[in-house]
DNA sequence: ACATGCATGATACGGGTGTACCAGGAGAAC
DNA sequence: GTTCTCCTGGTACACCCGTATCATGCATGT
């Protein structure tokens, strides 16, 4: 019936330029109208196409999940072994590329905005963290049960402690402390003390 | 001479109004106009002591690192072993009680802002981290001498690993992902599986 | 007593913000 | 061919921002 354009290929397109933005010049620089100019587009369309700008910034948000979860999952690729699984998605949060480094920084840019707003975007946004750790000691609990980890650790915690290390790392390579790969190096490090030390050294 | 009031009091009064509003409603809501309103002056007073705006935010900052540090001071105490001390060191950072999660919550406000400008603020905000891990490995390497510490641990590395997983802990706590209490709880795991468990317990 | 200079108040200026409004073009339905 | 709905452009509004300017106390040095 109606449809003249693609909807969801506009959104996108409008979506992605904020996240552009936020990445370059951070979230308080993607006002409607850089973000319109950055789009190539009128101020009118990104009004048209998301009401608000408050939708805008949900949307965004969103995609940059979407992003995040698709680059972990071509991370993990084949691996089967969950320590290559736990190293693989440990690695593939820290700002080690491109990609990565924009992830992370769009992230980073959101993750301030969350704290001003008390609720508005904890639903959208806090529930990542939670699953993924759920995932990671799901792994971890695999790699205790075949006798890669000690029996002695406490799974839950140890993956909690991992992911905000990881965490932590990545906000010192934004913040210009570390290089990429010394953050990789402490991950490794920690995850051989973990599963012990490889072999081949 | 002059001096009809006390600079340094009222510089302090405004630069500690911004922390204020940094915390509650983050540095975005950090206008001159609020800060003056906050701090209980005139706008024209907020001008006249820091002559930019930058310049408050600068002030404020060295501000918030030397109250970071009282605190850190006080929390070590009399300690002196240095378990003692990595542990007050690591757990004063973590928001666990109100002065904490204030200046946590100020400092991640401080965050995003640095990641945009790239280099204005890196020399003032970029060197507490450094120093504090060079501290925390110096520590460790007194316990490894003192054989708490197994002679195979690389402390450099576990001190930068600990140093961003308190970060990260501290993160997911603002987020709301985690109480206080969990996150010690977590770090007090990564102490005893350092350290060795207290045999007490 | 008077002039000097610090401290403060009120207000103006230029610019950027999110949002709202009005108008017009284009294709489909009848 | 007319009408109607979807889509798009231009622009205006009200507000807030950081900073600058003008004017005025008011205490002190001489």
């Amino acid at each position: 019936m109606t449809a003249k354009v693609d909807h969801e290929e506009r959104r996108r397109q409008i979506a992605e330029a904020l996240l552009r933005i936020a990445d370059t010049q951070g979230l308080q620089a993607a006002s409607m109208r850089a973000v319109a100019t950055e789009a190539g587009v009128s101020l009118r369309l990104v009004q048209y196409y998301f009401t608000t700008k408050e939708g805008l910034l949900l949307d965004a948000l969103a995609r940059l999940g979407t992003q995040l979860q698709a680059r972990m999952e071509q991370w993990i690729g084949p691996a089967r072994a969950p320590r290559e699984v736990v190293t693989a998605v440990l690695s593939c949060i820290l700002p080690t590329d491109a990609e990565s480094r924009r992830i992370t920084r769009t992230y980073a840019a959101y993750y301030t905005l969350v704290l001003g707003d008390p609720e508005v975007l904890e639903k959208q946004a806090a529930q990542p963290p939670a699953v993924l750790e759920g995932f990671l000691a799901k792994q971890l609990r695999a790699a205790q049960r075949a006798g890669e980890i000690g029996p002695e650790r406490d799974v839950d915690t140890v993956a909690a402690g991992l992911l905000a290390m990881v965490n932590g790392l990545g906000s010192s390579v934004l913040g210009g402390q570390r290089t990429g790969e010394q953050a990789l190096a402490v991950l490794a490090y920690h995850l051989d003390e973990l599963f012990g030390r490889p072999a081949a050294g």
